[in-house]
RNA sequence: GGCGCCUUGGCCGAGCGGUUAGGCACGGGACUGCAAAUCCCUGUAGGGCGGUUCGACUCCGCCAGGCGCCUCCA
């Protein structure tokens, strides 16, 4: 499987074999405020490459993490009047529930910074002895200067780095503008905070990433993922700690990193105005059309979502699922014909290359649809519709993550007993009757067709 | 100012130096009591100007437009 690596601009394979481990790691959210669809669409990428090498006899495992120490936090907590570990939590749970209702599989881990503070107190020790950082009255800082890579994964001369005006407030112990908090010093009324052999404190925002990501997925990891807004700086600073600390090149063989999600033509922001939020997403949109809509772009390129987008891919889906309960109906038996073996053959190869191509899922669902298009249901017999139905199952549900279905409250054997009184109607001509049957359930979503086989409904 | 990315048919969106990507929507037809669904048919696009080449949407250069990052950010 071949990914394109941020740091070296080129495919890298990944040269693994089925019944290997596949190990990375993906920076997670801090849980300050609700999570939104440009954490989604992150989400959705890497849960669609672990289903991906987990369908293809890998072992995926994927560490993550929540930034649960941090500056947002504890000023959000403070404004709540709530500890800053009651707000994460909120926010770590409204996470979970969100990945749960787009049918994201569990990471191997989500760890939070809380949880290894004692791991992050040795790295720090470590790399003070390696003499790749100091210790100040505010702080201990990492010394970029130290280290003689840094720069090259966001592709920035370290020179020009130091020119610019630090958006962070400056502090007047660091030896060098560039460098960087590894730990900072207890400010008065903070309520989180830590013993340390530099004073009480907390962990910066860099450092967690490299020590969760050694202790969980290990050195070097296969990957290390996250959206580009992270490249520079953390993911530069967190190469440059994690290299340092462990002596050794690369931290990460490949630097996955995906584009950001606009709403209309801005990225989204909070303070644009164009804010999708948990609840929002849960309470609106359809998790399968968020997944197709998401997943149907190269994942490195920026997405843009919007009413209009959504809604053709919400045909889509729908089209995708009326197919895949179609094949359900299929009721001539005989034997599978070469051709619609064959067909599927190929699909399913086709398919597959398609994702080991730096998961190139627009090109994997093209070859999806293709199939579909060739291999018309009223065509198959039985054990033709049950392959196609495995390899649909196999694409759709277990590699792209979509369900498929949609769950009705409505009872069946009421909606049989509807479509034969509806029938009885028809045969009497007494055709309003019979359109009213028809209406009422499709109130409750229950389309009916009428084929030549029978009266057959489908959910939409 | 620095670094990088993008520009494909009404919309979304891939691959590829010479063969139909795919989807959504639209239109025509078949089927139907009417519908819906389904099926059949229909679209030859690639910002602009040059260059390389027998041949470029695909490579190179310039220009125009859009976007991202440059210590909050998935």
């Amino acid at each position: 499987m071949k990914l394109y690596d941020t740091l070296s601009r080129k495919l890298i394979d990944l040269e693994k074999k089925p019944g290997e481990k596949i190990a990375g790691y993906v920076c997670g959210i801090t849980p300050y405020d609700e999570p939104h669809l440009g954490h989604v669409r992150t989400a959705l990428v890497f849960d669609l490459f672990r289903r991906y090498v987990k369908a293809q006899g890998y072992k995926p495992v994927f560490v993550s993490n929540f930034t649960d120490v941090d500056d947002k936090i504890i000023e959000r907590s403070a404004e709540l009047s709530i500890h800053p570990f009651a707000l994460a939590e909120i926010y770590e749970r409204l996470y979970y529930k969100l990945m749960d209702f787009l049918n994201v599989e569990p990471l191997y881990a989500y760890i939070r910074v809380s949880q290894v503070i004692p791991d992050i107190i040795e790295a720090i020790k470590q790399l003070i002895d390696k003499k790749h950082a100091y210790v100040t009255p505010d702080g201990v800082y990492f010394s970029v200067s130290s280290f003689p890579y840094y720069g090259e994964l966001s592709a920035r001369k370290v020179e020009d780095i130091s020119l610019l005006e630090s958006r962070v407030e400056p502090s007047p112990f660091k030896k060098d503008p560039r460098d960087f908090a590894l730990w900072k010093s207890r400010k008065t009324n903070e309520t989180v905070w830590w013993h340390s052999p530099w004073g009480d404190g907390r962990p910066g925002w860099h450092i967690e990433c490299t020590v969760i990501s050694v202790k969980f997925a290990g050195f070097p990891l296969d990957f290390h993922g996250g959206g580009s807004d992270l490249i520079f700086p953390h993911h530069e600073n967190e190469k440059a700690q994690s290299e340092a600390l462990m002596g050794q090149k690369p931290f990460a063989r490949v630097w996955m990193h995906t584009g950001m999600l606009r709403i209309g033509k801005e990225e989204m922001h909070k303070s644009l105005g164009n804010f999708i939020g948990a609840t929002e997403i849960m309470a609106k949109y359809d998790p399968d059309v968020v997944r197709y809509l998401l997943l149907s772009t190269y994942y490195r390129d920026p997405v843009t979502f919007s009413e209009e987008v959504y809604n053709q891919a919400a045909n889509t889906v729908n089209n995708l699922r009326s197919y895949f309960e179609r094949l359900d109906w299929v009721s001539r038996d005989g034997e599978a014909r070469t051709r619609v073996v064959s067909l599927v053959t190929s699909a399913k190869e086709t398919f597959h290359s398609a994702l080991e191509d730096d998961l190139n899922s627009s090109a994997a669902l093209a070859e999806v649809h293709k199939l579909i298009t060739q291999l018309r249901v009223e065509d198959l017999n039985i054990s033709e519709a049950s392959i196609v139905k495995q390899f649909l199952t196999h694409a759709l549900r277990t590699v792209f993550g979509l369900r498929l279905t949609k769950d009705g409250k409505v009872d069946e054997s009421l909606i049989q007993d509807m479509v034969e009184l509806r029938n009885d109607f028809r045969k009497q001509k007494k055709f309003s009757e019979a359109d009213a049957i028809r209406n009422m359930l499709l109130r409750h979503s229950i389309v009916l067709e009428d084929t030549k086989d029978g009266t057959r409904w489908i959910r939409e």
